[in-house]
DNA sequence: TCCGATCCGTAC
DNA sequence: GACGTACGGATCGGAA
């Protein structure tokens, strides 16, 4: 027998609507209902299979029952102004996703389903309506049941004589003398659940009951005489219409194929990145079309010289042992001119039975002509990655055209994810195979170079065509919304100078490390033996939850601030503590040991590759949400130079012999970026005067002049200068300058009163938010804030710090980035051997050749301060020495 | 054994 | 709840 499904649609949109979570797109678009019930169909689909399918909705427009009983639903609330727009936009969904579709003025869902069942019915199918509403239980037959999807309960007849001791065809009764609160249907008064089904048990329906056997009692038999004509209308108001005129045949109700066209770019406005993987059981057209071509003889390898001769551009992907791009090993290498095909040369697979392979030297000769002609624009997924690995193996790519990761971070830096799979996923509809799929995970992991040839060369051969693919698809999107110029003149000449960088990695020194180690150790364990004594008691002084119990249960020492699953026991809340007891000023000093050992100590010897000697940050270009680098593996933008302990362990980065480290430094970039965007005429004009600017600032928030500013007011204003800049109230400058809060309040207002044109962009730019839903930086970098007008008050607050972080932290990015895009060529042009090693925000490091000190100084700060012409001035500070620790200041030329 | 949440601390 | 952007170590508890 055929199965025919019914779903009820406005019941669903609103039960997602409720039990999800208030989802958005990352433009503020609320699609919380669409997603669950999406969601709902996609396993309707999966789990039954269904022949026929259908979904139907209500209009806005009054039905007959409203026309018979005016306050029928009038106890309704309003649809929520979040849900309403969610329905046109799931009608519009699913239309395109293929499944039919039904409303018809003046008929709720509920009778389109009812009349359709009847249909179905009589055409001999198994009917299935899924809804969550009881109405529709009076439908139920031998041929017709309700699955309540939520909660996986499928109502057979049988089950509803189970649950309500009468039959699908009494509900109806039932209901008329219970009424229904929801749908504000009357029933009778005083007659509830276990009346009505006494009643309809003994005598079968309403009109039965209605004509009063004589053996019926008061005061029943007077409830239903005064009611008798609310008993009926009630009837009528719930029972279902199953004569609806629908024009539909219903044997056209069958899933259509999806309109793949109009339906990618909903789905992508709706982020729904997992929808397209299962809509349609069939691989994408993509997948199985593509023509991977495997390269293992000189005749094939010069087939495919000739082809790259002709092209106008190439997509590269590498496969390897690892992810680590200077010592993994090369395992393959993949190749495509154009989406619908690719070639892929193995290299390296080592299993039973693996064919021979062209050896290494003949592939790099015979691909360099392309790979290395900068005139031939290179297409992939982190370029930065494949140019390593080729770099390392002999090959230097040039003429890095596009990036896929980095198109995508221009289009929204804060998206989940940039990786490739789920970018073909959201831009192309296709559904790739996922490294992990290939290898395994976990235990059952293995490595590339240990899986058959021909499934390797599907996988890549897919990574190289899609990033053909998904530029096509970015490149148009990057110019309408006007960030091609970020991409093609910031970002995209990045890629190279990053991995030049990361290349290059700073030479640490192991052994003087090695002797740290066992120092930190000593003081460590001699501290932590004081504290346990002083505790009573031996315990994990690592963990947060046994120290809570020692300090505020056992000794009694009086709790801070709480946090989420307890007292908190961070440094702000110790030190408060050190005026009672003298062992949170030993945890203190113990906390940043163990903090300097194991992260940077312990972490960074392993860390250090033992073919250079240096350790090979990864430089991570698409994960900060207002356009930073990133640092990992180690993370070399956090290393210690406040503390004398921290600064031991900067000491272990050193220069090369013959070799200095230079290190160049924005001064209050932040603050002048401010001063630039802002306008603020006080400010600037501080700038272009010169001078120290925290002072400058206590002078002007005190009213004094500059030279009677204390040590402790410039203290202050250095604190305020910072905490403007992130948005900081009047509590948290309290807490950090360790004052009254209703002081900090006024050092705020006498800053703001000074500075009234800082004040003035602040709330520019939260109401530029608010309006647009983004803020952007000088150089167009654009940040999506959705949040921004969020019920809640602490998200919204949030994101309006954000709003006016992110132009000022992003604006120096784009700045230090162009520095950096500059000094690279540069450097490259003069023939100078000064290598570019790391970037911390405003900071640049460099290791020069002794002889070189003399051109780069002026080189770095001509480029840097010259990166972009802004109404004050930028300035850089030169420092060098032999290790990062022991750095002299170089006098400025000016 | 693995993974995510939580807390904490380092940098700018 | 209270200061923006990151990365990562240790602990802890629950899932695989």
């Amino acid at each position: 027998m055929k199965s025919f499904f019914l779903v009820d649609g406005n019941a669903y949109l609103h039960r997602a609507f409720h039990a999800l979570p208030p989802l958005t797109t990352s433009k503020g678009e609320p699609v919380n209902a669409v997603f669950g019930f999406v969601r709902m169909l996609q396993k309707i689909l999966k789990q039954y299979h269904p022949d026929h399918l259908i979904a139907c909705f209500d209009t806005p427009a009054a039905t007959f029952r409203h026309k018979l009983y005016k306050e029928y639903k009038a106890t309704r609330k309003e649809t929520d102004p979040s849900l309403r727009p969610q329905i046109p936009l799931a009608q519009e969904l699913i239309k395109l996703w293929g499944i039919p579709l039904v409303s018809q003025e003046g008929y709720e869902a509920d009778d389109l389903i009812a009349t359709l069942a009847d249909r179905a019915v009589h055409a001999g199918f198994q009917v299935t309506i899924v809804t969550g509403d009881k109405d529709a239980l009076q439908l139920v037959s031998e041929t017709v049941s309700v699955l309540n999807e939520s909660k996986s309960l499928l109502m057979t007849p049988e089950a509803v004589v189970e649950k309500y001791g009468l039959k699908p065809c009494q509900l109806v009764d039932y209901f008329s003398l219970m009424g229904d609160a929801s749908d504000n249907v009357p029933g009778v008064t005083g007659i509830g659940e276990k009346t009505a089904t006494q009643l309809l048990q003994k005598y079968g329906d309403l009109e039965t009951i209605l004509s009063f056997p004589v053996e019926m009692k008061q005061p029943l038999r007077q409830k239903l005489e005064s009611q008798r004509d609310q008993a009926l209308l009630s009837k009528t108001l719930v029972t279902l219409d199953r004569q609806v005129p629908i024009p539909l045949d219903i044997h056209s109700c069958v899933v259509q194929k999806p309109d793949m066209e109009h339906l990618l770019p909903l789905v992508n406005r709706l982020e729904f990145t997992h929808f397209l993987s299962d809509i349609s059981a069939e691989p994408a057209p993509s997948l199985k079309t593509r023509q991977v071509n495997v390269v293992l003889t000189a005749e094939q390898l010069a087939e495919l010289v000739r082809l790259l001769r002709g092209a106008s551009r190439v997509a590269v992907d590498v496969e390897t042992t690892g992810v680590q791009p200077l010592s993994c090993r090369l395992v393959g290498i993949s190749l495509s001119t154009e989406p619908d095909s690719a070639w892929y040369i193995p290299i390296a697979h080592d299993y039973e039975g693996a064919p021979r392979q062209l050896p290494l030297p003949d592939i790099i000769q015979a691909l360099r002509p392309s790979l290395g002609d900068p005139r031939v624009p290179k297409y992939g997924q982190n370029l930065k990655f494949d140019y390593l690995v080729l770099k390392k193996h002999g090959l230097t790519m040039d003429g890095i055209g596009f990036d896929t990761l980095i198109a995508s971070y221009c289009l929204n830096p804060s998206r989940n994810t940039h990786n490739l799979k789920a970018l073909a996923l959201d831009y192309l509809g296709e559904t790739m195979t996922t490294i992990e799929e290939l290898i395994g995970k976990g235990a059952k992991q293995t490595t590339m170079n240990t899986i058959p040839i021909d499934k390797v060369a599907d996988y890549a051969g897919a990574d190289a065509a899609v990033a053909l693919s998904l530029a096509d698809k970015m490149a148009p999107e990057l110019k309408e919304k006007n960030l091609e110029a970020l991409w093609r003149d910031v970002e995209m000449p990045l890629v190279e100078v990053l991995a030049s960088m990361e290349e290059n990695g700073i030479r640490v020194d192991p052994d003087y490390l090695s002797g740290l180690r066992k120092e930190f150790e000593r003081m460590i364990s001699d501290i932590a033996s004081v504290i346990e004594r002083w505790a009573g008691e031996p315990f994990n002084l690592n963990s947060p939850k046994q120290l809570a119990h020692i300090l505020f249960e056992k000794l009694k020492l009086p709790p801070g601030r709480k946090t989420k699953t307890g007292y908190s026991t961070d440094e702000g809340v110790l030190r408060q503590l050190t005026r009672h007891h003298e062992l949170p000023a030993k945890l203190i000093e113990h906390r940043e040991l163990s903090k300097l050992k194991s992260t940077f100590i312990d972490g960074l010897i392993e860390q250090i590759n033992p073919e250079t000697g240096r350790v090979h940050t990864h430089l991570n270009q698409a994960v900060t949400a207002t356009g930073r680098l990133s640092s990992s593996d180690p993370n070399l933008q956090n290393i210690p130079v406040r503390t004398e302990y921290g600064r031991m362990i900067r000491k272990a980065f050193v220069a090369a012999p013959g070799h200095r480290l230079l290190s160049a430094d924005y001064s209050q970039i932040d603050l002048r970026v401010l001063a630039h965007i802002s306008g603020d005429e006080v400010l600037c004009r501080t700038f272009r005067q010169g001078g120290d600017i925290h002072t400058a600032t206590a002078a002007d928030i005190f009213g004094i002049a500059s030279d009677q500013v204390s040590p402790e007011q410039r203290r202050i204003a250095k604190t305020v200068n910072f905490g403007i800049v992130y948005g900081q109230t009047a509590f948290g400058l309290a807490q950090q300058l360790e004052i009254d809060v209703r002081e900090a309040q006024r050092y705020i207002n006498s800053y703001f009163e000074r500075y009234a044109g800082v004040k003035r962009w602040i709330d520019s730019c939260v109401e530029q938010a608010r309006k647009q839903g983004a803020v952007t930086t000088l150089l167009n970098r654009i940040r999506y804030l959705p949040e921004i007008n969020s019920p809640n008050i602490s998200v919204r607050q949030f994101a309006e710090r954000t709003a006016m972080n992110t132009p000022v932290q992003g604006t120096s990015a784009d700045i230090i980035k162009l520095a950096m895009r500059e000094i690279f060529q540069a450097l490259r042009r003069t023939g100078l051997r000064t290598k570019m090693l790391l970037q911390v925000h405003d900071d640049l490091l460099f290791e020069a050749p002794e002889s070189e000190l003399g051109a780069l100084q002026s080189l770095v700060i001509d480029k840097m301060e010259n990166a972009l012409s802004l109404n004050v001035p930028l300035r850089v500070d030169l420092k060098c020495g032999s290790d990062w620790a022991d750095m002299k200041s170089l006098p400025h030329p000016q």
